[in-house]
DNA sequence: CGGTTGACTTTCG
DNA sequence: GCGAAAGCCAACC
């Protein structure tokens, strides 16, 4: 009967925006709300973030955009940040428009029907 | 256990 | 069309 380390499942969360954010393929882009909702929770899009914070090396992070396809980071990357995920995002092929990204162009979507 | 912050989203001005 | 404020949820201190 020992009490519940406090670690049944909680990492599940991290681990799936993770997976699916390394699953984003190049030239691609997600929004936070959108990862949030394959995780089933819409409205948890900040945690999504939080777990960017966290995000391991190796992570394209740069690919995870706010809704509307415009870059939010404010404090990240030195003070480098939006204008620096735009730049790689723009090696990686995607096409801005005024400092927005063309989301029906580059909005990742599954391989799903909805 | 409680208060604050946060890589967000949406709505009002 | 752009800017600022409010709202929601989880993690951090």
């Amino acid at each position: 009967m020992e009490q519940i380390p406090t670690l049944p499942p909680p990492e599940s969360f991290f681990l799936e925006v993770y997976r699916i954010v390394r699953k984003i393929p190049r030239g691609k882009v997600i929004t936070y709300g959108q990862i949030a909702t394959l995780l089933g929770a819409p409205h948890q899009a900040r945690q999504v973030g939080w777990a960017m914070h966290g995000c391991p090396a190796g992570l394209p992070w740069q690919r995870v955009v706010g809704a509307g396809g415009r870059i939010l980071i404010n404090s990240l990357s030195s003070g480098e940040g939006p204008h620096l995920q735009r730049k790689l995002l723009e090696m990686e092929g995607v096409k801005f428009h005024g400092g927005k990204i063309d989301m029906e162009l580059h909005q990742w979507r599954l391989s799903r029907k909805e």
